[in-house]
DNA sequence: AATGAATGAGGGTTCATTCAT
DNA sequence: TATGAATGAACCCTCATTCAT
C-alpha cells in the first residue's frame, strides 16, 4: 500500500507481478489507443490480468486510476529535460530528445493529448500543467539565452517569443495522427525550429 | 409543452426552425465544454429544447449527430483561409485572422483539441483532417513562396519548413487552456512566427 | 410525470397499467417479505413486469422509490382513524379498526416495522413518525377523555397514559411474527385494553 | 499492525483477548447503530481492530457472526427475569428491570427490534423468538396469578390478557426512537400497567 | 414532425468470501 | 493465529436507441 518504488528497487528483477504498475500501464495503453472517452476499468482490469475488483483494491475509484496515469505520464515527459552540458549541449538535447520521442513513443503523446483536453475539467490536472509549462517555458528561454550569449544562437531573437513558438509547435506535433507519426513532418519542423534559432547544424 | 398548434400556426410561413441546425450547435458548445467524453444526447436535446426522440429523428445515431458537429466545425475553420489580394496580404490576413480566432473563438479550437484526438479512431475524420492539413500546408508553402519571389519574405526560407512550422505551432496553440487563452502567449508566437518568415510588420 | 390521481380518476378503471402505482405496490410487498435489507430494485422492475431502467424512468433513485412506499405505507395507516360519530363509536371503531388490520394486512405492519427501524437513519421519515405518532396520541387521549366525560369509560383512568399504553401496545402487536398472526394474541390484547378503558362491550 | 510479537510475548499468560467476544461486541454495537441493512463485515473487523480474514477465521460466514449477536441479545434480554422471592416482588421487580433497561440500554432494543424484524424470514430466530415469547407470557401469567391470589393484584383480572398486554406494550415501547427513548412516554406505560394490574405502588 | 414511455447493454463500485503465506 | 491480496457475483444507475401514438 505504501511506495513501492522501493520495494522494486530492493528486489530488482520483478520480484513478483507489481499489480498497481501494471495496472497504470494498462490503463495509460487504453488511454493512448481508446481515449478517455473509450477507458472502460473493465478493459484495464483484464489488460492487466486482474479481477475488476482487484482493480479497486490498488484504485478506489477509476479517478485515482487516472491520477496514477497522469503521475505516470508527467514522469515520463519530464525526463526529456536534460540538466548538465553547456547551453548549446542542453538545448540541442532537449530538441533532439523531444524529435526522438515524439517519433519513437507516440503512445506518451496520444495521452498528453487526452490530458491536455481534459484539464480544463480537471482543476488538479490543471495547475499540474500549468506549472509544468511555465517551467518548461523558463527553461526553454534561459537556454535561449545562454545560447545567444555565447554566440551559439542568433542573437536578434527575442528569447522569450522564440520560446514560446517552440513550444507551440512541439505541442502541435505531438498531437496524436492516423496511420503513425509523419517522420519527415516532424523533421522538418525540427529542422526550421534550429535554423530559426541559428543553431550549429 | 403546451400549446403546440399555436405555436405551429404562428410559425406556419416561416421557413420552419431549423431543428437540425439548433441541435449541431448543442452539440457543438456541450463537445467544446465537456469534451466527447461528457456528450450526452439528451443534454443536447435539452439544450435545442426537444425531447430526445426527436433528436434521434433528425440524426438516427449518436455519430450522425457527430458527424454534423464535423462539418459544421471545418468549415467554421475554413474561412479562414483566404482568396484574394497578393500574396503578403493573403499570407498576413490568414495569420492574423488565425491569430483573432483563436483569442476570440475558443469553443472551436476546444471542438478541434476534441476533432483531433478522436480522428485516430475515426477513419472518416482522419481522411477530413488528412485532406484539409495538406491543402493548407500547399496554401501556406505557396504564399510563402510567392513572398520570397516578391521580396516580401525572407529569402534563406524553406518555405515547406517553415509551413510545417507555422501549422505546427497553430496547431498547438489551438489546443484549450485553462482559464481562457494566454493572450500574451498568442500574440508572442504569431508575432515570432512573422519576425521569422521576414515579413514587413 | 405530474399528478396521476387526477387521470385515474377520469379514466375510471385501470386505463393502462399505471407502472408508477405498480411499482411502488412491487417494492411495498418486496420489503414486506424481504425487510430493506433485501430490498433490490431489479427485483421490483421484475415483480411490476417492466426493465430495470423503466423503474428508473419512474424513480431517479432507490431512494425515491422508497418514499413512494412510505407515502402508500402512511396513507394506509392514516386510514384507519375515524373521524364521524360519538367519541365512544369512534374509539370502538379506531381499536376494531385496528384490530382487524392487524389480522388481514400483515404485509402493512411488516413494512411498518422496517419504517419504524429505518426512521433513526432517515431523518425525513423520522420527522414523519413523529408528527403521525403525536397526532395518534393526542386523537386517541381526546377519545378517551370523551369517552369519560360521556361516561362511557372507567372515570379513574389518565388518559396520557392510558393512550399512551394503547398505542405501546398497538405498536408491539404490529411487529412481524412468524407462520401468520397469532389471532388469539391479538383478541386477547384488544380485549384488555377495552376492559382496562372499561368500554362497554 | 506493528510488534504483534511483543504484544503476544506479554500477553502469554493471558487468557487470551478474546476476538470472538469483541468481534460480537462490534457486530452488536453496528446493528443497533446501522442496522442489519448497514452491516458490513469489513466494518466489524475494522471496529474489533482485525483484519477481514481473521474475522472469518473466528466465523466462518456473515451469517455465524450473526448467530453470535443474536445468542448474546438473547442472554442480555432473558436476565431481566427474576427469579426469587414473593410473585408480587418479582412481579415489580421485572416491570422495573423493564423499564430501566429500556431507558438505560437503547442498544440492545434497537438490536431486538432488528432482530424481531428478521425473525419470519430466519427460521431459527424465528423459532428463539417463539420460546422465548412462550415462556415470556407464562411466566408473567403465573406471577399475576401468584399475585392475584395473594391479594396484591386487581382480582377482576384475567391473567393472560393482561400478560398478553403487557408483552405487546414492552414490545411496542422497545422500538427504536428517534432522538433518543421518550422517557415520560416510557414512565407512562409502566405506570398505566402497575394500575391496570393493581399493584400497589 | 414530435413525444412519452420503455428497454438492452453495459459502467463503476461494493461485498462476503477465499487462499497463500 | 493472522493477514494482504484477490475474486465472483451482484447492485444501483446511465445512456443511446426504439416504438406506439
Amino acid at each position: 500500500m505504501a511506495d513501492q518504488q522501493d520495494d522494486a528497487a530492493l528486489a530488482a528483477e520483478q520480484p513478483r507481478p507489481d499489480r498497481r504498475q501494471a495496472l497504470v500501464a494498462a490503463a495509460f495503453q487504453r488511454i493512448a489507443s481508446e481515449g478517455f472517452e473509450g477507458l472502460r476499468t473493465r478493459d484495464v482490469a483484464a489488460d492487466a490480468g486482474v479481477n475488476i475488483a482487484t482493480l479497486h483494491y490498488y484504485f478506489p475509484t477509476k479517478e485515482a486510476l487516472i491520477r496514477g496515469v497522469i503521475g505516470h505520464a508527467m514522469q515520463r515527459f519530464a525526463a526529456t529535460i536534460p540538466s548538465q552540458g553547456s547551453g548549446l549541449e542542453q538545448l540541442q538535447g532537449h530538441l533532439r530528445a523531444l524529435s526522438r520521442l515524439i517519433k519513437d513513443d507516440q503512445q506518451l503523446w496520444a495521452v498528453m493529448g487526452e490530458l491536455v483536453l481534459r484539464a480544463p475539467r480537471d482543476p488538479d490536472l490543471a495547475q499540474t500543467f500549468h506549472q509544468s509549462d511555465a517551467f518548461w517555458h523558463r527553461t526553454l528561454r534561459d537556454l535561449i539565452v545562454r545560447c545567444i550569449m555565447t554566440g551559439a544562437a542568433n542573437d536578434q531573437l527575442d528569447a522569450d517569443d522564440a520560446a514560446a513558438l517552440a513550444i507551440a509547435a512541439i505541442r502541435g506535433l505531438s498531437l496524436p495522427t492516423v496511420g503513425g507519426v509523419d517522420v519527415g513532418r516532424v523533421n522538418r519542423v525540427f529542422r526550421q525550429l534550429e535554423r530559426m534559432l541559428g543553431l550549429p547544424e
